[in-house]
RNA sequence: GGACAGGUGGCCGAGUGGUUUAAGGCGCACGCCUGGAACGCGUGUGUACGUGAAAGCGUACCGUGGGUUCGAAUCCCACCCUGUCCGCCA
């Protein structure tokens, strides 16, 4: 309900029916095939014997045709039931404000958004002038949101990728992860994008593959089906890897440059934590994600976002948005979330809490640690000067060879 | 892509239609033994679903999914994965 979405309230009254019918099928399903098992050991007890057991097995025949049918009956229903709730969003959490994205609200911020003496230039401008990229060939050889990276620009993203890595696997703590990035249907659905999002995501028909959205999707199906030594938690994994999404629909508005593209690097950062440590967890995480930002000297706001906003899979969202100063926006540069149980119950992931106990589903992580293009747009954007130039922050100096960028004459 | 060999519990490994309640071993837990330990001996050792207040009871699971049969780890079919060799290839 808090999603304001009135379709939901049907779906979970069609799942409680569907689960009644399941339970009772399996009912009589089960007590059948008690009575087979007994039937059948008389048949084997008799053969032990060495008593003829012709009579017993002629009175058999035939007796399995209704547990088959049963069984088939059970089969439906169950698939029925698992596609309806794998179409169930998660549950917001409950600190989360109700409403829209008009309702999203903004719980802190880190810097100061530049003031130029000078009218600031598009990051399209000062990367054709520097030759950082060439949007054109990019979409020559793919298509429209398809970049091309040229020559310092290309290192740049080699520079930022170096940047990040280090950052979070040598001080952050997170094993270094490097993923396919093509991957298969049960893989998606642990992590939430399918069945429901099946148009967003780029295939490969022929091998029943999907190149990832995320590497959100191969790092959290590490540990898919798997049970978890307790004491092992959290795990933290950092993954660069390239992004592919379709964005179908997403043309016009906000998509020039390299606002919105089809293909982008992003370094994720995965944790996967005890249930109750998932918020303290969450807040380490942002934090891992905002580090790269003040070591980058990019102001940035971080935004909760409000529960209709709040992605299908997640249930609490704190999205990170770096200033862009020639655009003059605020850019999604990470987003921070939580998925509870949602995405451990669909991947059935689990941990033992101690020796000998019970497993329990594990709670699940993600933030963009960060999102390469709207890190370059806002790096170019802030730091450039009147000359067209742009000055390189130091981290990245070691990577990029070079504090400054200068257009070519 | 082709040929062959495989996939059994936390691990190794036996098991070609019903004495399987998956042998045996390793590991692990508890107990006995000991001044303490090792050794030895004994007991136990999975997951999910259904039912029940609980204890318990029932059902399923030997890569996955179908099939044959009164009955399948075992027989049949398809697929997935691993290994070896051949072909192709950065």
């Amino acid at each position: 309900a808090r999603r304001l979405d009135p379709a939901l309230d049907a779906a979970l009254a069609d799942a409680l029916a569907l689960d009644r019918k399941r339970r009772e099928i399996l009912s009589r399903a089960e007590a059948l095939k008690a009575e087979r098992n007994a039937a059948t050991e008389a048949v084997a007890a008799a053969r032990r014997a060495g008593q003829p057991a012709d009579a017993l097995m002629a009175g058999l025949r035939g007796s399995g045709d209704e547990v088959k049918r049963l069984d088939a009956e059970t089969r439906d229903v169950d698939a029925a039931l698992e596609d309806l709730l794998l179409r169930l969003p998660n549950v917001p959490h409950p600190g989360i404000p109700d409403g829209g994205a008009d309702a999203n609200r903004v719980v802190r911020s880190w810097g100061e958004p530049p003031r130029f003496d000078f009218t600031p230039k598009p990051h399209w401008e000062l990367g054709a002038a520097l030759g950082l990229f060439d949007l054109a060939a990019g979409a020559k050889i793919a298509g429209s949101g398809f970049p091309l990276f040229t020559g310092a620009g290309a290192r740049l993203v080699r520079a930022l990728v170096n940047f990040m890595l280090d950052l979070h696997t040598g001080e952050h703590g997170y094993t270094e992860i490097a993923p396919p990035y093509l991957v298969n249907r049960a893989t998606l659905t642990g992590t939430g994008q399918l069945p429901k999002f099946e148009d967003d995501v780029y295939a490969s028909p022929a091998d029943d593959l999907f190149l990832i959205p995320t590497a959100e999707v191969p790092v959290t199906n590490i540990v898919r089906d798997e049970i978890l030594d307790g004491a092992s938690l959290p795990l933290a994994f950092a993954a660069w890897t390239p992004c592919f999404r379709r964005e179908a629909g997403a043309h016009g508005k906000d998509t020039r440059g390299l606002i919105r593209v089809h293909q982008f690097d992003k370094v994720e950062l995965v944790r996967i934590t005890r249930p109750e440590a998932s918020e303290t967890e969450h807040a380490l995480l942002t934090g891992h994600a905002e580090a790269v930002l003040q070591r980058l000297g990019l102001p940035y706001r971080v935004v909760e976002l409000a529960a209709g906003d709040t992605g299908f899979a997640a249930a609490r969202t704190l999205d990170l948005e770096a200033w862009a100063g020639g655009v003059g926006t605020w850019l999604e540069v990470s987003s921070s979330s939580t998925f509870t149980d949602f995405q451990a119950r669909r991947a059935n992931i689990r941990f033992r809490p101690a020796p000998g106990a019970r497993p329990e589903l594990a709670h699940t992580l993600n933030a963009s640690g960060l999102a390469l293009p709207r890190t370059i747009i806002a790096l170019l954007e802030n730091n450039q000067s009147a000359d067209g130039s742009v000055r390189i922050p130091e981290p990245l100096v070691q990577f990029l060879g070079t504090d400054r960028l200068v257009p070519r004459a």
